[in-house]
DNA sequence: GATGAATGAGAGTTCATTCAT
DNA sequence: CATGAATGAACTCTCATTCAT
């Protein structure tokens, strides 16, 4: 292994580190209670260094977002690898969404973020990886016309980024408005989540 | 007309003008760039005399989101009153959520659940304008289900808070990604409403 | 009663009234709570009618400071009145400053913050009240001069403003620490004042 | 000596060096007329910059509280060490107070209990101070009631506070009234000293 | 490369006082 | 006389970014 490629590494291990670190204080305090000497304080490094792996605040975020992303392709790729209908499969990505969010909501802050924050600007790296989702949506949504269980109506790379769009939207309303639906018209997340399913089950069906 | 009166129209006048500034540089600079500075200067008053009309910043972007909220809701009033079918006046709402978006794109951002709600603890008087909206939607899809024309495995209320958080999570898809979409895969923002609401019809219809 | 004078009666009136109001709010909300909003509202009079009759916030003070000090004139005053020995007279008024203190904790916050801020100026009428306050107590010390019961070493009008000084100390040692002195140390205002008077009798006693 | 002992000292330094400017806006402007601006033009430092080595602006009264308990103290222990009677010992105690009040005027601001407890939470640390002070005190009047020169009323204690409380009272009433004092009556400072000097060395004394 | 002290432009909020009506 | 809307300087505190060492 040559100089060139052990300080590639080294480099790239120092960005996890902070990455990580970013990521504990957002568990902790929320994206707004992030902050650059929170990360120097967690990563034992200076405020300086850290300006050294990234070139600012925005990049790790988008760095995180990149992250997040990529641990959904995961998600959604074992769902592309199973042995069950398109339709199914479809349905199975929603709820995944719905998993990942549970299991990650402050990363789902990240995805809000970004959909949110116009001005933020949305790296080519960031959107490949947006892109991977969409492609590996898409084929199973190609899989689903191919088969005939797809609307006629509907294109599938259309459907893909609906889906998300819809998606997306729906984890943000439980987020914030959650407790309050439970609170005052008793519908739980899960109720919400089965009613979205069966519109977009029947939405997408032929 | 009595001093009251006057002095009381006078005033709401004045919180007018302030909204209408905070507005303009939404629209202009976004939710992050709004500030009292701003306000102030755009208002030609003093910070001080801000203060004077609304307790802080808070209330009035809390005043901003009554106030669009408001506007969606008369919007979708006509729609209620309209003599059409129930389900294609669910489908007209969904339209009509694009159109105000079109129209008012900087007040959308006050509906991003998750922007505002870093920011803003949501007052009672907040939650009465989200709660007539969801009553008002509920009301055209009790009627869906009495006509015999719902899906009978969606429960109206339910449905009716689906249909917000995903219509919401689209229009911010538009917003953020829009141009990219148009872009890169050539999928025109109407063409992505298209397959929503078409998503949503074969959802809703029994 | 001429117009003048009814003029003049009205004004008083009015001056009374923002005072009574400027106490009220002192003793719910305290010295540093008071501002001219609160006493506009209370007096259900305009800002600027305030400064119609009061020049500044810090002449409202003034006046209410020699309120406090006629209030405390006429406590002293009685015990002047009274048929007890000279040395009596002087622990008494020792004990009226701590009743008066005990029943308007909020009017000696005025004694304390005249005493203390030397930026605020004592007008010729504050001056007034404490040059009385100050000859009745030299009356005292006069009376028992005379009557031989007084150390020959003091002064009587350096007695009457070293215990005047030492006075309002031990007050406001009470109001800032007695908490803290009760709780740690387990000694009660009660016994700190029977320390000081026993102290000051001594002191004064031939 | 070790970097980490060296930056230590340069932060201290820089502590020092924030304090002596707060301290030289106090003798300038009193304790009302610092503020943050004022601190930072004086140290030629960012606003910011003050921050780094105090959390707030009550942070640094109470650090320039504490450093002038420790100088009082640091005054008394001479006297203490000082080989003359526990009575001596006492009033050079009073005498004390007063060359610190005469010597640093704006420092004396931060005993009046009033003006800063209005401002400030007593923090352990300077109870801390305070206690010291007072243990100290103590040990002389324990002395004094030991070698039976103490009157015998008398709990030492109680006997600190109260010393401590009067002093302060004098102090306070030299520091705002003894000009008027000195034109009006041609009562020094010193002949007030000397009499409450007088005062409680009678009362002290068996 | 690494440091972390320093920056300084903001931010939201308060309130005694003024002045046109 | 009375009003009360308007003022605007003053206040404390934050934090992403820079740069001399």
């Amino acid at each position: 292994m040559g100089t060139q490629t052990r300080k590639q590494l080294e480099k790239e291990n120092r960005r996890e580190v902070i990455l990580k670190a970013a990521e504990k204080i957002m568990l902790e305090k929320g994206l707004h209670g992030l902050n650059l000497d929170l990360i120097a304080n967690e990563t034992q490094l200076a405020k300086g260094t850290i300006y050294l792996y990234f070139k600012s605040k925005e990049e790790i975020l988008s760095f995180l977002t990149v992250k997040a992303r990529i641990m959904l392709y995961d998600d959604f790729l074992k769902i592309k690898n199973k042995n069950i209908s398109s339709i199914d499969k479809l349905k199975a990505i929603i709820k995944a969404n719905y998993l990942f969010y549970k299991k990650n909501p402050h990363y789902y802050d990240l995805f809000s973020f970004y959909e949110v924050n116009e001005r933020l600007i949305e790296t080519e790296e960031m959107y490949k990886t947006s892109e991977n989702i969409a492609n590996l949506v898409e084929s199973i949504a190609v899989q689903a016309k191919k088969d005939g269980s797809l609307n006629p109506n509907i294109n599938p790379m259309s459907l893909t980024w609906t889906m998300y769009g819809a998606t997306v939207g729906i984890m943000q309303l439980m987020k914030v408005r959650g407790t309050l639906i439970k609170d005052k018209l008793n519908i739980s997340e899960e109720a919400l989540l089965k009613t979205f399913i069966e519109l977009m089950e029947n939405g997408i069906k032929k």
